[in-house]
This record gives C-alpha cells, sequence and structure tokens, in this order.
DNA sequence: AATGAATGAGATTTCATTCAT
DNA sequence: CATGAATGAAATCTCATTCAT
C-alpha cells in the first residue's frame, strides 16, 4: 500500500516484481533486484512498501483484481447464457495467454506462505458476480448441479494448465484448437 | 564394517522436506529444520545430499514419479477405454486427495528456480503411457481431436485445482460430487 | 545524498587483515574477526569485496605494489651502480624490518592457494624495473652474468629469510651487521 | 606421532599430505582429502594422529628432519672449508631441486599457525652441526664476522627462492648457473 | 522523498572429529 | 584396528531492512 502518491515508481515497481518472478521463479525474488530493474533505489521501495512481505501481497492483490476484471466485463452479463459464458471464458482464456506473468503470479504466490489470509479472502470476493452467474445457470439447467466453487476450480485449473504449457512450450495456438478448448470447457459444465 | 548408508534417514528427510513446504510455504524451507523433523544433524543432510538445490530436485523427481504411478497403473490398460480412463482419472483424482502435499509439491516447485530444465524433462516421459492411451482414444474417435499434451493438461489443471480448493476450504467431497467431477472430466474430453 | 562510500574502511579492513594474518596465522583468518577488527559489520565486508578469497587477493595486490615501491625509487636510479644499488637493497631491506608483516603477508600467501595466476602475473610486473637496472650492471660488467630473475631472487630470498629471522627472534640488528648483511648482497651479485 | 605400527599407512599419509599441500595450498588441506589420497579411511587417520594439527606437527618435524639430513651429510666434514661447504651447499641445493614440495612444505607452515612453538626449537636443534661448521669457518677466517644465524638465513633464503623460482617457472637450470649460484653463495660468505 | 552504504540476524555449507559397526 | 556415516560447532555468505546524508 503506497506511502505516497509517485505512480510512475509503483509502476514501475509492480511490474519489475512481476517481471522477477516470472524470471527467476519466486524464491529467488530479491528486494535489491526489484529495486534495481524498477529503477529506485532499494529505499526507495521502503518508502513505498514497509516489507517485502507487503509488496508481495500488494502486487498479488492488484493482480488478482485484474485477473477478475478480464472475466466479469458488464458489458457480457444481458447475453444468453451460452453467449456470456462464451465472453467470459474467452475473456480470461486470452487474458493468460497475453498477461502469463500475472496468471502465474498469483497462482504461484498462493501457497508461498507469503499471501495473507485476509487477502485470500479479500481477492475472493472480486469473483462474486462469476459465482451468481454460474448459480444462476444453474437454476436454469445449463450447467451441471455442483457446488459452483467446484465448478470454477474445474474451468480455472483446466485454463491456466493449457496457458501454462502452451507459454512453456512456446506454442501457437491455432483458432481451431482454441475452439476446442472452449468446447472442453463447454462440454465439462453443461448437462 | 563401518555404519552403512541408511535408507531411513534418506526416507525421513524426503517425508520431512514435503511436509514442511506444505505448512509452511516453501520460501520458508530451511535447511535446519528439515535436519531437525527429520532426526538428523545438518551435516547429515550434506552427506545425502550436496546443496539444498540437490535435495529439492531430489524430492521433486521422486514424487513426480510416484504422482506418474497413481495415474499409470498396469492392470487398467486391458479393459475399454471409458472403463481405462475412469480407472485412471479416479486413481489420479484420490492420489491427489490423500497427498496433496505431494501435489503440492511439484506444482509448486516446477516455477520455483530450483527445478533444473533437466530434470523437469525427465519427469515428463514419466507421463508417456498416458499420452499413447490418449492418442488411442483418438483413433477410435472416442477423444476430442486435439494435442494431447493440451488435453492433458485440460484434465490435470481441473483436477489439482479442485483438490486444492478442497484442501483449501476443508471440504469432505461427497460421492456424487466426485461422480460429477469426473463427468466434467469425461464430458470435456470426449466427443 | 546517499551515504558514500567509504576509504576510511577500506584502509581498516586492509589494516585489520594484514594484522590478524600476521598475528593468528593465515589459518585463523576469519570475516568475523576481520570485520570485528576493522569495525564493521561482517555484511559491509561484502560490500567492499565478493569473497574471502577476492579480499586477501585485493591485500595481496596492494601489498605487493608497496613492497615494489620500496625498492624501485626514482630518486635513486640516477647514481653510480654502487649508489643504486645500495639504495634500493637498504630501501627494501629497511621496509622489510619495518613492516615484516606486510613483507610476510606476500610471501605467505602466494603458495596458499588463494592468490589467482593472474594476480601473481600481474604483480611480478611491478618489479620490471628492478629486472632493468640488474640487465644495465650486467652489461657494465657490475653483475655477474646470469638470468637476473636468479640473481632478484638470491637477493630476496636472503633479504626475506633475514629478516624473518630477526623478527621471529626479536632481534636488534647494528649497524654493523646490516653493513655485512649489505656486503653479503654485493659480493654475492658483483664479478 | 603413530600410535600403531603400520609404516605402510604412515608413509601414504605424509606422502599425501606434501603433495596436497604442494598442489591446493595449505589452506584447502582437508583431513577427508588427506584420507582418501592415502588410501585410508577418515577414522583411521585419527588412529596414526590425534589431530590435524598433530599430523601437520608430525609431517614438518619429519621433513624438516630430511632436509637437515641433506645437508650435513657426516662424509664431507673432513675435507677444506671450501670443499666442505661446497658439498653442503650442493647437497641441499639438489635436494631441494628434487623435493620442492619437502621444501615449500616446512617454509609454508612455519609461519601457518599450525607449528607448535615446542616443534620450531626442536627442529632447529638439527642444523647445530651447520652452526659449529660455520663458527670453524668464521675462527679460521674464511667467513665473514656476523651471527652465524644470519649468515644461515641468507644462504637459505637465497636457495629457497632460486628453488621456487626455478620450479615456479618451470626452468632447467644448466650446470653453468648451478656454478654460478653457488659462486653467488660462496662470495656472500666469504670474506 | 530519495539514495545506496551499512547492518547483522540468520541462512547455507564445511569439515575436523566421533562413534557404531 | 579399520571403516566411513554421522555429527554439530563454526565458518562463509545473504539479504531484508535501516539510516546517515
Amino acid at each position: 500500500m503506497p506511502k505516497v502518491k509517485d505512480q510512475n515508481k509503483v509502476n514501475a515497481i509492480y511490474k519489475a516484481t512481476i517481471e522477477l518472478v516470472t524470471k527467476t521463479g519466486f524464491s529467488g525474488l530479491k528486494m535489491a533486484e526489484v529495486a534495481k530493474k524498477s529503477g529506485v533505489a532499494t529505499g526507495t521501495l521502503y518508502v513505498y512498501y514497509i516489507s517485502k512481505e507487503q509488496l508481495i501481497n500488494d502486487v498479488f492483490v492488484v493482480t488478482k483484481k485484474e485477473v477478475a476484471g478480464a472475466i466479469i466485463n458488464s458489458k457480457y452479463v444481458k447475453g444468453s447464457f451460452n453467449k456470456t459464458f462464451k465472453a467470459m471464458w474467452y475473456g480470461y482464456f486470452k487474458y493468460c495467454l497475453l498477461n502469463p506473468e500475472k496468471m502465474l503470479f498469483v497462482e504461484q504466490f498462493i501457497y508461498s506462505g507469503y499471501i495473507t489470509e485476509a487477502n485470500i479472502i479479500k481477492t475472493n470476493t472480486y469473483f462474486e458476480p462469476l459465482n451468481q452467474f454460474l448459480i444462476e445457470g444453474q437454476k436454469n439447467d445449463y450447467v451441471k448441479k455442483m457446488d459452483v466453487a467446484l465448478i470454477k476450480a474445474h474451468l480455472q485449473g483446466a485454463i491456466h494448465e493449457i496457458v501454462k504449457m502452451v507459454v512453456r512450450e512456446g506454442l501457437k495456438l491455432k483458432k481451431k484448437d482454441m475452439n476446442t478448448c472452449f468446447t472442453m470447457a463447454w462440454d465439462s459444465i453443461t448437462e
């Protein structure tokens, strides 16, 4: 949580943190390197964040919010279930393909021991509209009857793993493959 | 006749490492704690593993092998596609539910910066039989036509995420839910 | 404006290193003790030198340069061969008597396994002018005809051994003895 | 000081110790390596020597005795001063050329902090006959009048330094050069 | 506020020595 | 006596954090 304002610095630190974690793995994330990469002094880092834990938590929350925004986009919520689901699924899938480092960041750190329980709970609320949307889908017999948390987990897990694989192997997904991926998702959740 | 190298110690170290990572997150994995928990002196750790990195890589490879063994089980390979797939899926799903710490361990460390590229490649080969099984399924028009790596990713990602959620929230999956989870998996990959 | 790197610290570290090696023998040189004696934190040592090896190499090179400076002193190079030689010999002899710890340091560490080959070569060049002076002396038939490296070795070895003995036994060299020592040196190299 | 008898082991340990110090410098001398190189277990080392310090001191004393033997050889003591001196000088010079690792060992360790004062004093007595010989030479006006310790230091220092140089540079001393070296030694000490 | 040198607690690793076999 | 696995005190080095400028 920044104490002061230079938004350029905040952005630079945020960017550097995400990039370093993606590059060196998060066990190698050093404050000195974050400082260097973001072009500020180590001391300055502590003007903006009181500790490494704070920095990581902050980056985590900000990123998680952005991730949620990629799925939950008000302009879609008025369409049919299928159309809306498709929009959400593609929204998230493409976001992950474009920002794998952010996707990885939140995935990695959630079990790292760095993120506070409070922040995990807090960021989960960002996905509440998605829950509502799926519950609505169940009421209308579109969606398999089961705890929506499990359904979300199924969808998210599948997307993440596919994207990680694509990124790791340096693949280029064709439109056809992406459509098949979507069909897998759709088939899995619908009755 | 000197003391002889002790497999019990290796096992104790392995167990301690997995448990500590699961408990404290692996940014908090300390050699001193591994030593303490496994009941050996710190120096002894270095009799068996030349460095922390080596220890983690070793635990990673051993665990990944065990994980692969949970899926690929020769007694199933003679059944129908559906039966075999079901056996594999349940085999893996239940393994993950019973050993979430091992599942987490391999998932976490793969992006930690600790695991060498060579070990990542090596452990991937353990899953080759699964690839073959899915390719066979595609030939017989059971399975959607797409790079099997993507299909595997979809299946694995979904399972992992569900299990992580179940563990995190302390849920107890009912038989019915587990069946629904399986149906999701089956529906997603079949044509 | 941040704190600025402090030459006083470098000097203090240098001094502490030499003194500790002289006092405890260098098998007992510990970074913690160097830090303590030079009045800095252990971490600070690593701000200035990336490792113990680096520290020792640095102290070695600096000292060797100073040692060379004790012999090769431009104000003498214009005199007769005898006068110049005498000036150099006394210059070095007295330097060693006054700074036996520095003489010992370079002598000890050269075979310690700590000094890199590059630094050994580098520091040898500091003595080039002495080579030239002796070669000149040979051309004018003052000096015995032989590889000047051997002549230098003879002179230096004799001085070092004498000084070591003097220091070890706590002797006080009388003027007469010093003159005899010089005569030994002079007689040994002249035709 | 061996507790027991297997002389082969004692010899192997002695040889390994000297060789390792010559190769890796003595700051890198490790008991485990001595054990390995001499073909015994680490535990066995401690059957023969109660500590590393003991081992090194023992090797030191044994070697120093051998070194003294190379100089002081009863068959020469009856000749003229010149002949005897020449025999001694060549005896020592050639010994050093043939066994530089032993010469280095004693030279290195004397200031390492490992050798006890008692052993330094003890080994000095081995050279007593040389002292007597030089004193006799002074009485007969062959040798410059000065503390014989200084004369010995001068001679020994010169020899050591020359040999070190020869070994370091991989030179091959010609007979003529060796004679010049002797002449330097002779000229330096005679009146 | 910004800097980066300085700090020192704490981590990893080493290695002389011990001890069970 | 011989072995080498086991030990743990102590060494080196790291790095999040502080602080003088």
